[in-house]
DNA sequence: TCGTATGGATTGACTAGACAATGGCCTTTG
DNA sequence: CAAAGGCCATTGTCTAGTCAATCCATACGA
């Protein structure tokens, strides 16, 4: 019953704040050696037996620890074999890209290079359902609920690994018949084939968000848990200011930088 | 020992999706009343004891479940009085508005005003310090390790309430001795008073990222726990594309929206 | 040599308790 | 009537276990 080992190790770390509930010495104590290096990114963690000695704790208690350094995302539990330290390779996310082909200064590349220009392998998932327009994007769309729309959803992969969610809505009556209902590439551009069917975008929202990911989301984008996401959406606006496409992006929160480039006196 | 209140309970939520583990049927569950609003914003969840006894699980398996709601956003605990359903009142977050120009009364910074239109009552902390620029400030106003800059740091509060953080850095040799350095406000704002020291900004770059709010952060912002926050950085440039400034700005996510609005063919 | 069992280590899920901490409510007291 | 104190329901922290599921490596057999 007695145990020598323990005692002596709890004196490390455990001591140093001992007013704090243990589960969270774990966590601190974790999360310092994260930062600073000691636990670079896709090292192991001490696993939860070693800890429980360390600290002289039970092992629901450096479980509980464990589990905010999942919840905050640094680290990944990984059944049977132990805890790993999550590296995080950041993507830039450009929505004004998409109507300025070659645009970026000087000063954003730098940043980008490193990751953009890693050569990698994309790839899509896409269905097309029609379906009652849901509230946010009947709202957005200027739309009444029962009003149909045209949904088309893309799980985009990055080297064979889930990317993002990409949902563009359209009112029905505009794309009836259009390629836009085919549910495979077009090569051109949804944008493009809405602009020949004589709805040229001039003018969009953005909107960006962040949350948990739902249930779905994390099955979609196969996450290991709930993790934050950003969720951004884009409306769409013709000449004569009518809405006439919704897209709905949800990405990793972890593995992404959403990138705006504004000028002063751009606009009136 | 025997507890046939148990056994009937039990009958209700769990047999049907018996698959899933207990904890994950008791989040699915709640879940679900809150979404369709059989437990509005601000309702009080059925308490732990409650639980166990209606999933006939232990109070650490019904504790787990509640977890994944609080890690949500969708519940926050109020110790002793229990769980409660998390309203989320949206506040709507505009990087661009910085750069219009100023209507009304210059004695409130542009942030004030908007919140005050609004019918909030808006305050801030200010506290300025010159520092060793961290490495993500120096990468981006082009400084080296061991360059100085001033750090506005500000926690903003509506209505009591802390709401965000925005931290603004300058190098330190563009703004010495200028009303910057003073941890007051500014009434005519900062981006004026830059200007007015021969370094008018003309361009930024807006970086939208998600991740768990850091401990520092759950601390500042007065967070129950960790949660998803927005992470927004505004770099501005002045004509012949000098950074000049740095701003982060830490948003809870669930209280924010970010909101951009973009013209096709205006600039160059 | 190439699969194919078989263990072992580790995390996942769960039980049945204990005691501490806290905020609200009610009672008592001045 | 108002302030002070104590009760109590509820969550927070933690223990000491059990059994299940999973991946990996090792040993075994054809």
């Amino acid at each position: 019953m007695a145990f020598e080992q323990g005692k002596l190790a709890r004196m490390a770390p455990r001591m140093t704040e001992s007013s704090k509930p243990v589960y969270q010495q774990v966590a601190d104590w974790l999360r310092q050696m994260i930062n600073a290096g000691e636990l670079p990114p896709g090292a192991q963690l001490p696993t939860e037996k070693e800890l429980s000695e360390r600290f002289d704790a039970a092992r629901a208690t450096v479980r509980q620890g464990l589990t905010v350094l999942v919840n905050e995302g640094l680290i990944r539990p990984s059944r049977p074999r132990g805890y790993f330290v999550r590296g995080h390779e950041l993507m830039y996310y450009r929505p004004q890209a998409e109507w300025r082909p070659h645009p970026t200064s000087p000063e954003m590349d730098r940043w980008m290079e490193e990751q953009t220009t890693l050569g990698r392998e994309p790839s899509q998932k896409i269905t097309v359902e029609i379906i009652k327009a849901p509230v946010r994007v009947a709202t957005r769309l200027e739309l009444g609920d029962d009003d149909l729309v045209v949904a088309r959803r893309r799980v985009r992969f990055l080297d064979g690994e889930p990317f993002n969610l990409n949902d563009s809505f359209y009112p029905l009556e505009l794309v009836q018949g259009s390629e836009i209902v085919n549910p495979a590439d077009v090569a051109r551009g949804t944008n493009q084939a809405l602009t020949d069917l004589g709805y040229e975008q001039v003018r969009a929202i953005d909107e960006i968000e962040s949350r948990m990911s739902l249930p779905d989301e994390v099955t979609r984008l196969e996450l290991p848990i709930a993790a934050p996401v950003l969720v951004h959406r884009v409306t769409g606006f013709t000449a004569d200011d009518r809405p006439v496409r919704h897209t709905l992006n949800v990405l990793i929160g972890s593995k992404h930088v959403v990138l705006f480039e504004r000028q002063k006196n751009m606009g009136k």
